[in-house]
DNA sequence: TAAATTGTTCAATAGTCATAGAACTATTAT
DNA sequence: ATAATAGTTCTATGACTATTGAACAATTTA
């Protein structure tokens, strides 16, 4: 069961399209994809230059449109891509940026 | 010389993202997509079901990002895709709609 | 248990976006 | 010239977005 089976596939565009139109989301993917480890909120926080809450925000948004995926291990989220939303809605998307 | 060249690269994928994060506009670039003849501004918008002033904001949103080509012809506007926009930075994405 | 670590939520704020209607511009038709 | 047609711009409004710092929650470490 994902979010997209309860809203209308133009509205699931719409929300991933307004998760991809700012610039610190922008580098957190390119931060994702570019990296080899897992990394963290925290860590990808830093290299984005965002503080905690804000980034704490993006990544709400983010996860909401299917974008990224949250494994918890203890304190600690290790996010990664959501490749499946991207080849679905996107695709081609990843490898321009 | 486009817009491109003056601002960067993830500015410009910001602005075409927020282009795009609209139900009426993606329905307008749908509208465009699916007809044979070419379309003017009344057109599309009476498709849309978007007022007059509504429908000439969203052109120009289109059109700030590169999205959209507008031929003018007497008093009216003919409207196509930019397939080299789409095509550069999100390529596959029409086939999607 | 107390402190440290990791991340979320809340409240306030400033800025941006979508919409409608009225006024305006440009062009064509009568 | 006047009216009609096709779009744009202006003004106002309500809704949404990004940001910050403080408070909070969950988990691990000392």
């Amino acid at each position: 069961m994902t979010i997209e089976q309860f809203i209308s596939s133009d509205e699931y565009r719409v929300r991933i399209f307004k998760a991809l139109a700012d610039p610190t989301r922008l580098q957190i993917i390119r931060t994702l994809m570019g990296s080899r480890t897992e990394l963290n909120c925290g860590e990808i926080g830093e290299r984005c230059e965002a503080s905690k809450s804000n980034a704490s925000y993006h990544f709400r948004t983010l996860r909401e449109a299917g974008l990224i995926l949250v494994r918890k291990e203890a304190q600690t989220k290790y996010i990664q891509l959501h490749h499946k939303t991207f080849d679905t809605y996107l695709p081609g998307f990843l490898d321009t940026l």
